[in-house]
RNA sequence: GGGCCCGUAGCUCAGCUUGGUAGAGCGGCGGGCUUUUAACCCGUAGGUCCCGGGUUCAAAUCCCGGCGGGCCCGCCA
């Protein structure tokens, strides 16, 4: 019943790992020896692929007929022993089922399993589906073959969490293994994904792509990361955002794009940072931000209704658990009500000596100098800030100064037609009218470069390739960005950001 | 960048204040056990006490420096 393969040369791995430096705990060795007295009977411990064709757990478990038989693969999460009677767990995408194999009907199998088969390896088998005393699906095991032997053993038991965070994220393969609940977690983040792209086809919209590395970054404000081209000898950068290439496209002529993807920012690391992240960023022609606010708050909900099956969520902000409802429509304030409604400030009234004072006693430094509009944002993530924006908001109405991307609002130009939307004290969604008069975004480029040469490291840089486009004509659009790692956390109830990343940079 | 806390067996942690033979539970291995499911019972192996330096007759323990991690603050979309 075992496939008989070709023996390996095996003292070379052992030489190769001694090589490396590879501790060998006794556990390895133990392992090992099994794997070697496996290959000198002849019985391959990485046979090519199942014999009993495996069916999907997933398949068993929604239609179990008792008597029926079955066959399946996975790994031996979990073995109990009762002399002739050993019960396994085994578990398969996910899914975990509970074996049996009885010695006095298959002493061979029984035999083979307690001397060759460990925590941890992968098995296929066959056999019958039956109850237990206590109620529970089982397979009783009437064929067995060794899939891969595994040379460490697990961790934790399983469903057990990992603690240490350090071995949590360096080697997510044993969270995922052992932790359905991290395995959920990450789940909500690939559905996040995709149900993205489909509620962003349904609305019309083509994904798109666009360059990575790039000459000139813009889109965002952050320090980029910087790479050299072997090929054209010169350093380029990794993107910081989307924007600029995806309103290429409008330019171009499509009307409703949008792309997700990684964006690159050279900045800290914390429980809302990782230096990579997942955008998805929208531009649609003919549409302005109150247009991109109402498709914001549907995709919102709708994720929610789609993914985690509510709409009202947990999430914990600081010490408490808050209770959030993403049901449409989300509050809409502009950011000067906001200042009146939680910081008891008429922010507008201020004169710049005032705002000069406010900065100083909040002790904020403005890099690249002072500027009215950059000083108010910047109060507003302080005095307003993350406490104050809990229930699903939209924040309208940013000084013209603070975002050289957007339009200018039709009613007062000293603002720009820009939202942010804030969930659980997180910055979300970003979205402008965008601007389309290239005069102007000369205007602001010039502006953003000198506060570079002041010294503000994230300013943007000019791009003349971008404005030159704009020079050909582009229609009026609204543009948007969402943090789709931060949704996730908003949707899986967690509080750092590497829970929804599956691989988070690490030190 | 600042403050606080942590680093000891595969995992979770005790021991450190008061310096004197390296500990527990789980896991592993061996044995027992035919309806268990964090199985149970008996036995047993397993250690660069994060690294380096200092004090001391003697350092896991005290001191200094470093590395790694966590939380808070600052910075930051």
């Amino acid at each position: 019943m075992f496939r008989i393969l070709i023996l390996q040369s095996s003292s070379l791995t052992f030489d190769l790992m001694a090589e490396r430096g590879v501790a060998l705990s006794g556990e390895v060795e133990y392992r090992r020896r099994i794997r070697e007295e496996l290959l000198s009977k002849n019985i391959n411990p990485y046979p090519h692929k199942p014999i009993f064709q495996p069916q999907s757990l997933k398949s068993i478990l929604e239609n179990p007929v008792e008597g029926a038989e079955v066959a399946l693969a996975g790994r031996v999460a979990g073995v109990r022993r009762h002399g002739g009677l050993v019960f396994l767990d085994i578990i398969d995408d996910g899914l975990r089922i509970q074996a049996s194999i009885d010695k006095s009907k298959t002493g061979e199998i029984f035999d083979f399993f307690t001397r060759y088969v460990d925590l941890g390896d992968f098995i296929n088998v066959k056999g019958v589906l039956y109850r237990t005393k206590r109620g529970e699906l089982t397979v009783e095991v009437r064929g067995l073959q060794l899939l891969a032997k595994s040379l460490r053993a697990p961790p934790v038991k399983y469903g057990h969490r990992l603690v240490d965070p350090e071995v949590r994220y360096r080697k997510r393969y044993l969270d995922i293994m052992m932790t359905p609940e991290v395995r959920r977690i990450l789940e909500i983040k690939f559905r996040v994904l995709e149900e993205t792209r489909k509620f962003m086809w349904s609305k019309g919209f083509i994904e798109v792509e666009t360059p990575v590395i790039q000459p000139i970054y813009g889109g965002a404000e952050a320090r980029p990361f910087k790479t050299h081209v072997w090929a054209l000898g010169v350093d380029w950068y990794l993107r910081i955002s989307l924007e600029l290439h995806l309103k290429r496209f409008i330019i171009g002529g499509f009307n409703k794009v949008f792309e997700i993807g990684k964006v690159f920012r050279n900045e800290d690391i914390d429980a809302q940072h990782n230096p990579e992240f997942t955008m998805m960023e929208a531009y649609q022609a003919y549409a302005d931000y109150n247009d991109i606010m109402n498709l914001t708050e549907e995709l919102i909900s709708h994720l929610a209704e789609k993914v985690v099956g509510k709409r009202v969520v947990e999430v914990p902000v600081g010490e408490v658990r808050e209770r959030i409802d993403l049901t449409p429509p989300f509050k809409r304030i502009t950011m000067y009500d906001a200042f009146r409604e939680f910081a008891g400030v008429d922010v507008e009234r201020l004169s710049d000596e005032e705002i000069r004072d406010l900065l100083a006693k909040n002790s904020i430094q403005l890099a690249g100098g002072y500027d009215r509009g950059r000083a108010i944002v910047k109060l507003f993530d302080k005095l307003v800030g993350r406490r104050h924006l809990i229930q699903p908001v939209f924040v309208m109405d940013y000084p013209r100064s603070s975002s050289p991307l957007a339009k200018p609002h039709r009613y007062n130009p000293e603002l720009a037609e820009r939202f942010e939307l804030f969930i659980a004290g997180l910055e979300i969604a970003n979205a402008y009218t965008e601007l389309n008069d290239p005069v102007l975004q000369a205007e602001y480029f010039k502006a953003e470069e000198e506060r570079r040469r002041r010294g503000d490291e994230e300013a943007h840089p000019f791009d003349w390739d971008f404005v030159e486009a704009m020079e050909y004509g582009m229609p009026p659009t609204g543009g948007l960005g969402v943090g789709l790692d931060r949704v996730s956390m908003v949707l899986a109830g967690v509080s750092s950001i590497k829970e929804v990343i599956p691989f988070p940079m690490m030190k």
